[in-house]
DNA sequence: CATTCTCGAAAAATGAATTATTATGAACGC
DNA sequence: GCGTTCATAATAATTCATTTTTCGAGAATG
């Protein structure tokens, strides 16, 4: 049994079908079709269903899964383990949620980047549920996410604590005042699309305002959002730090919330399990003794 | 990477030369060469020391070799948790000390057997270090040791209770007779070959009754043993019920001991970690239904 | 209701690539 | 020197990937 076996075998089992497996691994359908085969008769069971439409695993096939799985993400980190001689450097894939990519992280980086050149950070911007997902599948080193979160394969930082107000255009002066000028069903809510934790809380927050139907519009940058705002498309949820930071800055009204509503915690997340790449130890460092400075 | 070559890796990390692996591998010393050049071209560094008498890992090599262990003990526990459809079939490998192998496992494993018929169990009795040993690396699925032991690799589950006590030829009526008519040294210890943890409490024994010199015996059955006890060659400890069951049991006298010293616990150890067969499975439930049955 | 079409997998033959082997040479310590 | 031990090169063997063809099960069509 090779790893390659066992990387075909998970693709299929992924894909449900030889030929969507093969499109995936770069080959052939005879190939992945001869590879399974022989996995087959090497284990002595039969690893899938054949089916008309695809392949399904069977009992067999879902026990072996999870070490399949588990040789894979293994192989990978051996790699990075063996390369890894304690100087952090190489790939280092962070994520982060759009509001603390803007204000937080770009003095964070460029001190990381000054202190460890050799690394290649690459950053992705996705909403928190995307982040936790790609921590745990080994897509991301680590990433930024609105806490709380609490996972038993995650080990979990705290890294900011963010304010969050709620942002609508300069006109409105007050809560009470833009209360007193929007409809019945409330104004409408500027958001990112699902998966945004802040998404959810501003939800909660119009609910208990008394705007339970309110019209909701979906943006996919921070500008167009706090643009939109100003324009008085209708209001949002954003951390104080951001609309500060914006060239929008004078053109909207910040609206303060209750500490309940108003407080969220920036985490930083990373698998608990494995090595370390010594890339992730200084990143951490970085951001840790940034934290002092913040702090001090 | 694959596999075959990781195991390479481990073989000429474990042996420490190319030519002493390629003989484990059964292959030649050609191909092992090869086999590392390529790992360590994939990898980008070297992962052994050349030297003139052989191999030795570098700091690279050194952090990958546990991630090589554990990719190599996946892939063998994956065939098994694949093959393991929870009805207990296939091999499974038990160690045992020499006594409790004698007297507590033939109705154990006559019951296993009658319950288990696809199980291919297969006995091996060696002292309790060894089976420890062989338990962590997996050439055991479980064994009956003396306890205690606390490993946090091992799951130990209590198997029996013993009462041990000093076995004397039958002259020897009282403790108090032996002591008179034995030398000042002490008489001969009659002990199985080191690692058995009934020698290390034998040593204690002797140290107590002020027999500090006295000569030992090694033997390696236990009926040999019972017989030179019988003979008057000199005395032993052993549990009681492996004397009562004994042939010899008429020829020696058994001498109690103080519960500290004689009160003996044998465990049945098993590896925590990973996929417990269901074979095993079968068996710790034979022994846990047994020992009710003795119980009762 | 039969037919035809489409999709996905299995099978067989061929070619490519990888891996194992043999044979030989170089470095090192005894 | 002599025996080890590893590296290298050429060759043999095996494995693996590809193309092509076949088969079967549904779905669509007449």
């Amino acid at each position: 049994m090779e790893l390659s076996d066992i990387q075909t075998f998970a693709a299929v089992a992924r894909t449900g079908g030889i030929t969507r497996a093969a499109e995936e691994l770069n080959t052939v359908q005879s190939n992945v079709t001869q590879r399974i085969k022989a996995l087959e008769a090497e284990i002595g069971t039969p690893l899938f269903e054949r089916h008309s439409r695809g392949m399904a695993l069977t009992s067999a096939g879902k026990r072996l899964l999870p070490y399949a799985q588990r040789m894979a993400a293994l192989s990978h980190e051996a790699v990075l383990a063996a390369r890894d001689d304690g100087e952090p450097k190489g790939p280092l894939s962070i994520g982060s949620m759009e509001t603390t990519a803007a204000v937080r992280l770009p003095p964070l980086l460029a001190d990381f980047h000054r202190r460890f050149p050799a690394v290649r950070l690459s950053l992705r911007t996705s909403p928190t549920a995307d982040l936790v997902a790609g921590v745990l599948d080994g897509t991301l080193d680590g990433a930024f996410v609105a806490g709380p979160i609490a996972h038993a394969d995650l080990t979990v930082t705290s890294a900011f604590r963010e304010e969050l107000v709620l942002v609508s255009a300069r006109r409105w002066a007050s809560l009470a005042e833009l209360r007193a000028g929007t409809p019945e069903s409330g104004p409408t809510a500027l958001v990112f699309r699902t998966g945004c934790t802040y998404r959810q809380r501003l939800e909660q927050i119009f609910v208990e305002f008394g705007w339970p139907s309110a019209a909701r519009f979906e943006l996919g940058t921070l500008d167009g959002m706090i643009g939109c705002v100003a324009a008085d498309m209708g209001v949002t949820l954003l951390p104080r730090a951001v609309v500060e930071r914006s060239a929008m800055n004078g053109s909207v009204t910040m609206h303060p919330l209750s500490p309940s509503h108003g407080r969220v915690e920036t985490l930083f997340i990373q698998r608990t399990a494995g090595h370390q790449t010594s890339a992730l130890a200084g990143f951490l460092a970085c951001l840790t003794s940034d934290d002092e400075i913040i702090a001090a």
